[in-house]
DNA sequence: CTTGGGTCCTGTGCGC
DNA sequence: TGCGCACAGGACCCAA
């Protein structure tokens, strides 16, 4: 569930906390999230700063300070809890009590200098991560084929009419495919076709070069405003502070079948069916 | 090659 | 009130 923004917005709120500290000491719980973790997982972060955290689509990345990246994918239900150390600032209790009332799947924990722990919990560990060198991050499997960023220049009308041309697949499994472009998951999937008024259950090779620059925009939009409203808090998602987000009202179709379009000319209801296993929510009168 | 369906995992929420 | 089960879904895996 976290996509984008959500990663977005996650890495933004580890950004304080641990760029450019030091990895006092790594726990590992476990040896495997969804994969396994790499040999020495914990002893090759012990001891590493934080140099830079970026974001490759829905992963994370932490570059350390040996050439080595710490590359973290949330899945559906992975969360980074931030327990403050000794000075806490205003509202660290409420942090502290939310991360403290799991603790059953706290899979990975980085002790950061100053006395301030990372806490990666995942109760349904979907997630996932790995170290990669640094200066070849694009040839992990997890980016190699990986579409282009969609807030990037990158992303644009020409390029997913040469990525749908003669596809046909529907355009919803189309936009859900990292391949194609990085980042959507079902949730932004929905709420850019609503804003673009494109049916998902059209083939992505039918698109015309208009609908294509519509709908590269509206990708944009929906996506900017979801990191500008601080990412969803949908469910199992929270914030890298442990704070909830509030963007789950900013919603017009996901999970709200039955609901009347929000659009105002349309007389149309939001409807829930499925493609590819996955929901799909939307209007069956405007988006055509 | 493309495409679609199955699978993993556990907490939540619904119906009975 | 409690139990059981369907559901949530990102991305890999495999079959056709």
């Amino acid at each position: 569930m976290p996509e984008l923004p959500e990663v977005e917005t996650v890495r933004r709120g580890l950004i304080p906390e641990l760029e450019g500290r030091l990895i006092v000491k790594a726990i590992q719980n476990r040896p495997d999230l969804r994969w396994p973790l790499p040999d020495r997982f914990a002893e090759r972060l012990t001891g590493r700063r934080v140099e830079r955290i970026g974001r490759r689509g829905k992963y994370l990345l932490l570059d350390l300070d040996n050439g080595e990246t710490l590359i973290v994918h949330l899945g559906m239900s992975g969360r980074f809890l931030i327990h403050s150390g000794a000075q806490t600032k205003k509202g660290a209790n409420f942090h502290q009590s939310v991360g403290e009332a799991s603790g059953k799947h706290d899979h990975v924990v980085l002790e950061i200098e100053g006395g301030g722990r990372a806490v990666f919990n995942d109760a349904r560990r979907f997630g996932a991560m790995d170290l990669w060198p640094t200066d070849d991050i694009e040839t992990h499997k997890f980016f190699a084929g990986m579409g282009p960023e969609p807030l990037s220049n990158a992303f644009n009308a020409q390029h997913l009419l040469e990525e749908f041309e003669g596809r046909k697949t529907s355009l919803k499994a189309a936009l859900l495919d990292q391949r194609r472009v990085a980042g959507l998951g079902n949730i932004y999937v929905c709420e850019a076709l609503f804003g673009a008024k494109i049916c998902p259950t059209r083939t992505a090779g039918s698109l015309s070069a208009k609908e294509c620059t519509l709908l590269t925009r509206v990708i944009r939009e929906v996506l900017q405003t979801a990191i500008d409203a601080g990412g969803s808090s949908l469910r199992d998602f929270h914030g890298a502070s442990g704070e909830l987000g509030y963007f789950q009202h900013a919603f017009k179709v996901y999970d709200r079948e039955g609901v009347a379009c929000p659009r105002r000319r349309c007389s149309g209801e939001i409807e829930r069916i499925v493609q590819s296993a996955r929901s799909t929510y939307y209007c069956p009168t405007c988006q055509i």
